[in-house]
DNA sequence: TGCTGTCTATGCGCGACGCATATAATTTCG
DNA sequence: CGAAATTATATGCGTCGCGCATAGACAGCA
């Protein structure tokens, strides 16, 4: 009976992600991928829509809806892009820069809260094995977008999911996680 | 910069449960909360409506239409409930019985996947202080339904969750997880 | 120049959601 | 006991997001 670690893990994983995902929808202006949108484009100004799409994971129209939406609310300005007259240039308005700074920052409470449990040597070990599960985890670039889509950027030196792609096959993420 | 930590654990939470939603979705009619509301009357038989809307977070219209096209699907049955004969006992068919052993199935088989870069050593060290997280990170009844609610009851023995209700207050949820 | 592939945008139909409401059964309390 | 409040289920309805199919603009290559 050592179905029992999976068991554990799934559950774990799936309230954790459960409540980021409230949280930061809570700060967001509509559920969904809205606020992983708005993380994205923190790290990564000027993304293009394609290049969202793929990150979250849905359809063209559904990805230029959203846009949309954010453009609406004046979190999302579209800007012409200089190297592609066909793509748009994603950025965060200044109020899409307050709204990210409410997402991450909730994100981290509700993580810290949870690792609160933990005396510092314990803290220590569940890192270093989370980074171990998450280094082998990431498939390639898309899919390390996907997974660090509401991480901060600036919060993580070293970040186990750029260098596993980079010292795997040298592709250019400029900065997934 | 010790927010290293919980972005680590956060991207790890986010990416590892999108993987196991999408498979648990793949494996039923639609998705979104079908897979869970099928898992969790694998383990509630009997389960009502509003228990179901509760563990899965949904309104109480989305839960009775969601059961309508499990109904229609030929995975889950509404039998009157003896004890309450206002209420509904859902249970799963034939059908739905097998649907939830591809759901489980296909959940087990993508988080062993991601914990085989694991020593033996670093597997029981990871279980036990998952489990000590997860301990902590339940509230109540609800949010331990909702928590397990792709969990494999019959493998998971001295499941935390539930210990932790128990011990805590003397709650009785049957099983949570 | 012309052809093919890529990026963005939109018309359209479908389906899920949730509010408000209706009905039935249970519980509470006078 | 019997009326009121509570709880469980069901449904009409409007709204909204989604994705398919398509159209238009541009890039890159022959």
């Amino acid at each position: 009976m050592e179905k029992k670690t999976e068991n554990v893990v799934g559950a774990l994983v799936l309230g954790l992600a459960d409540a980021v995902l409230d949280e930061a929808g809570n700060h967001a202006p509509e559920k969904g991928q809205a606020a992983a949108a708005i993380a994205l484009l923190r790290h990564e100004p000027g993304m293009t829509i394609e290049q969202l799409r793929r990150a979250l994971g849905m359809s063209h129209p559904g990805a230029v809806r959203l846009v949309d939406r954010l453009a609406v609310d004046g979190l999302v300005a579209r800007r012409p892009s200089v190297a592609d007259k066909r793509a748009v240039a994603l950025h965060l308005t200044e109020a899409g820069d307050e709204s990210c700074n409410a997402i991450l920052a909730s994100r981290y409470r509700r993580i810290a809260r949870a690792l609160e449990v933990f005396d510092p040597h314990e803290r220590e070990t569940f890192r270093l094995l989370a980074e171990k599960l998450l280094t082998a985890f990431v498939e390639d670039v898309d899919h390390a977008y996907s997974v660090c889509r509401l991480c901060d950027t600036s919060a993580c030196v070293d970040c186990p999911v750029t260098c596993s792609l980079l010292s795997r096959q040298g592709g250019a993420p400029t900065a997934a996680g």
